[in-house]
DNA sequence: GAACGTCGGTTCATTATTTGAACCCACGTT
DNA sequence: AACGTGGGTTCAAATAATGAACCGACGTTC
C-alpha cells in the first residue's frame, strides 16, 4: 500500500464526532508504527486536513475537508439536485424517503425528507448503510457487477437485528432477485420495525452512485404499498441519474 | 515536501469546478513528473478523493471530499453557528455578512447573509479572499503572530483593483493599526465600490479560525457607519468565538 | 500520407523517502 | 520506586517513490 493511501485511511478513524483519539490510538487502530502514524498526521494536519488540539494533542478533521467538501459540491451538486427529487418522492410516497451516496467502502446517507406523519422513520444524516443489511445497499450491490458484489460478500457482515440476512447464498439470490424487480425490498434487516425499498441512481457510465430510499413502518408495508413505493423510487433514482449526468443512464449489464 | 503533501496538493488544481484538467495538465501546474502525477491521482482516486472520467479521462474531486466534509461539520458545526451570527448582523448593520475559514493557505467564504436592500454586495460562497486585500484577510492577519504575518507578506500579493495595497511596510502599519482599533477596514481593496469591516473569530487557544466581515457599498461608508459596524463584527466575531469553542478565547499576545 | 505535437499511460534502474525498534520524558497508578 | 501509558524523537535499514524514455492513439499540418 503506498503511503498517501495509508494517510487518507487514517482519517477514517478520526471520522468520529464523539471520539477525539490520540496518537497512540489511532496508531493501533489503524495498525501503523506510532512514528510511521504521527509522521502522517503532522503531514495531514500541514495541509489542513487533520488538526490536533493544542491541549489535549487530540486529533480531529481539519478545515480543509469542509473546504473541500463544497468544492465537491459545487462541482457536481448532489445534495442540492437530490433533495427536490426526495421531497416529491415523499410527498407521492406519504413516507420518509432518503438518499444515499457510496464511497471510503461504505454507503453514507447524505440526505432525506421527513413525513409530517406522527409515526414515521428517522434517518441519520451521515449514518453509514451497510450494504447487506438496508435496502440501500442492496439495490447498489445490485446496480454493480457480479464480480464486485463477490467482492462486497467476502467482507465481514454485522447481524443488526433478528431479520439481518448473513449468509452469501441468501444475499445472492436478494440481489438476483432486486435486479429482477427493479428495486430493493428490506424488511428490518437494519432497524425493527422498519421496513425500506431502494433503487441505485447512476452516473453517466451506469455505474451506481448511491441510492434512493423509502422508508415505512412495518406494520403498513403491505405487498401493495411496497408495490407502490418500489415503482416510486425506482423513477425517483432514473430523475436523480437524468439530473446529475445528463444523459438517461442505462442500466450497464452486470 | 513528502508523498502525502504532494498527493494532497494536487487537488487544489482540480478544484475548480468549471476546469477539469486532464493528467498531463495537472502534472504541468503541480510541477511533478507525469509519471509521478499520475500514481498519485490513482491513489487519490482508490480511495475515493479524486474520480475520473471514464470517457474524457479528466479529472475531477471524489465523493470522499463530500463525505469528509460532512463529518468535519459534524465534529464542529461552523456554518451551522456561524449563519445564525451572521443573520443578526446583518440585521444590526442593515448591510451583507459574510463568514470566511482559513485553510490551505488561504482564506476561503464559508457563509454569508445577504440584506434586503436593492444595493447590495454579494459575495460568492468558496471564492478565495486574498489576506492583503480583503477587509477579511488583514484581520485574519492582525490576530496571528508578527512572525506569522511576515510570513504571509513574504508571499507574492496580486493588485485587484487601484486601491490594493502591495506594499510590505503599508500592510505592516495596516495590520499594526488594525490591532490596535480591534478591526480591520479595506476600502476597494478587493472590488471597487466595496468597503469592508472585519475581525478575526478565535478558537479556545486564542489562534484565528476565520473572520466575520460586514460588506458596503463605499459611498454609504462613512466614518461614523464604519465605526459602528466595526464595534458590530467585533462583537459578533468573539460572539462566534464564544459559541464555537466555549471558552471565551482571548486574544493571545502577538 | 507522413511528419509532428500532444495526449494518457507504462516501464524499470536509480534514488530518496519511508520505516520501526529503541529510545526520551512526563504523568498517573500500583 | 516500579510500572504502564501517553506523546514525541532518532537513525540505520528497507522500501517505496522517482523520472527519462518509451508506447500507442488521436488530431493537425503541409
Amino acid at each position: 500500500m503506498g503511503t498517501v493511501s495509508k494517510a487518507l485511511q487514517l482519517l477514517e478513524f478520526i471520522r468520529d464526532p464523539d471520539d477525539h483519539p490520540g496518537l497512540s490510538e489511532i496508531a493501533r487502530k489503524a495498525g501503523f508504527d506510532k512514528a510511521t502514524t504521527r509522521r502522517l498526521l503532522v503531514e495531514l494536519a500541514q495541509n489542513g486536513f487533520v488538526e490536533q488540539d493544542e491541549d489535549s494533542r487530540a486529533y480531529h478533521l481539519g478545515p480543509a475537508l469542509r473546504l473541500y467538501g463544497r468544492a465537491c459540491e459545487a462541482q457536481r451538486p448532489l445534495v442540492q439536485v437530490l433533495q427536490p427529487i426526495l421531497r416529491h418522492l415523499s410527498d407521492q410516497a406519504g413516507e420518509t424517503a432518503h438518499a444515499s451516496e457510496f464511497g471510503g467502502g461504505a454507503l453514507h446517507s447524505i440526505c432525506n425528507q421527513l413525513t409530517e406523519k406522527s409515526v414515521r422513520v428517522v434517518v441519520k444524516l451521515g449514518q453509514i448503510l451497510p450494504l447487506h443489511a438496508t435496502a440501500s445497499g442492496l439495490a447498489y450491490l445490485a446496480a454493480r457487477s457480479g464480480a464486485e458484489v463477490e467482492a462486497a460478500l467476502k467482507k465481514p457482515r454485522a447481524s443488526l437485528t433478528r431479520h439481518t440476512l448473513l449468509d452469501a447464498d441468501a444475499l445472492r439470490q436478494v440481489v438476483e432477485q432486486t435486479r429482477l424487480r427493479g428495486y430493493s425490498i428490506c424488511a428490518q434487516g437494519f432497524e425493527d420495525g422498519v421496513t425500506s425499498v431502494a433503487a441505485a441512481y447512476l452516473n453517466q457510465n451506469g455505474r451506481p452512485i448511491g441510492s434512493i430510499a423509502i422508508a415505512l413502518p412495518t406494520f403498513t408495508a403491505t405487498p401493495e404499498k411496497i408495490a407502490e413505493c418500489g415503482a416510486l423510487v425506482c423513477s425517483a433514482a432514473v430523475e436523480a441519474g437524468k439530473r446529475l449526468f445528463g444523459k438517461p443512464a442505462l442500466r450497464r449489464a452486470p
